[in-house]
DNA sequence: TATTATACTGTACATACATTCAGTATTTTT
DNA sequence: AAAAATACTGAATGTATGTACAGTATAATA
């Protein structure tokens, strides 16, 4: 993915904009009149250019043909995620050997990135609500603020938690 | 929003699917050679149709200018959610005295339909990290075999989802 | 029973649109 | 210094597409 220019983006923006209120996409006279272009072939440059960058496909011959692609690091796609059971000793890692089953859901599907499903064993967390096999998304991260919930490891015995200052030590 | 015909929702997924396909709405030459039509009149016909039920909106004289409109109760819209404070003792409800507030934010946001948020009081659930004044989107539900979502939002920002299996009794 | 809705085929046509060609000018890259 | 990319105006053209008109047939309403 190329660099895109100021003028490229406020196309891309309009065309974005353009399907959110009609519901589709734009003709080059549309991108014309939104940005005030006096000639279609302004958007058509454009057009080509948000093209040739990776940033929408253009259908040939097809009117309204316009669509945006989603880049790969912010796809909306569905997208693996591998399920890892929660052992009551011993640290869950994704090695493959721990991996149950993967399941396939929208990486937005919580509004949020994580990087795995956590399968829940046992029921002391009942009292939450969460119970027997139960999922968890987890996302891995090394940067831990107060209140936090953080699956941990103390004296080998795995648990989620909240996190708090003394902090146990967070797996992966 | 009037009945639907068996041939009227062939054509609206139709266009759906191809929506999701293409990136943009099928002219009446697509949707006749998706659905086996030998005449543009027929599309043309069931797109009437469908506008005059309110499923779909045609803009007039443009091309590919359908738009599928989302019925009221699935709307992806935003929506209000009420806040009800989660007592120590007894069982919220959505009685007009409980609601705390409300939230405006979009039905699709948790990928799930719900019908309120749950402010966490106390720290009775402590061992699984969820805090005092954390949100929880709750959804209704006495069908334990589909899987209801719960999500925590700590300092207004996700970061730890359940995607329940089996449901645990939520609240109501 | 008359009328309206549904469900098509088939033809025709005006226009909505993509797309090309011809220019001009500035900036960036090689 | 030359070439390529950016950023436009303006005109022209072929076709993609909506849409109306003319039929046929069956089922559902009034």
């Amino acid at each position: 993915m190329k660099e895109i220019t100021s003028q490229q983006q406020r196309v891309l923006d309009c065309i974005q904009i353009y399907i959110n209120k009609t519901g589709f996409p734009p003709t080059r006279a549309n991108i014309c009149k939104e940005l005030g272009f006096k000639s279609p072939n302004s958007a058509e440059t454009h057009l080509r250019a948000l093209e040739k960058k990776g940033f929408i496909s253009i259908e040939s011959g097809t009117s309204r043909g316009i669509s945006i692609l989603e880049s790969q690091e912010y796809s909306e796609n569905d997208y693996e995620y591998p399920v890892i059971g929660l052992v009551a000793a011993g640290s869950p890692t994704l090695a493959e050997e721990n991996i149950e089953k993967t399941i396939n859901c929208p990486k937005s599907f919580f509004n949020s990135n994580f990087d795995y499903f956590l399968k829940v064993k046992g029921l002391s967390m009942k009292n939450a609500g969460i119970m027997e096999d139960d999922l968890i998304a987890v996302k891995k991260t090394t940067d831990v603020k107060n209140g936090d919930i953080v699956i941990a490891r103390i004296d080998d015995e795995v648990t989620v938690k909240f996190f708090r200052r003394k902090s146990p030590k967070i797996i992966e």
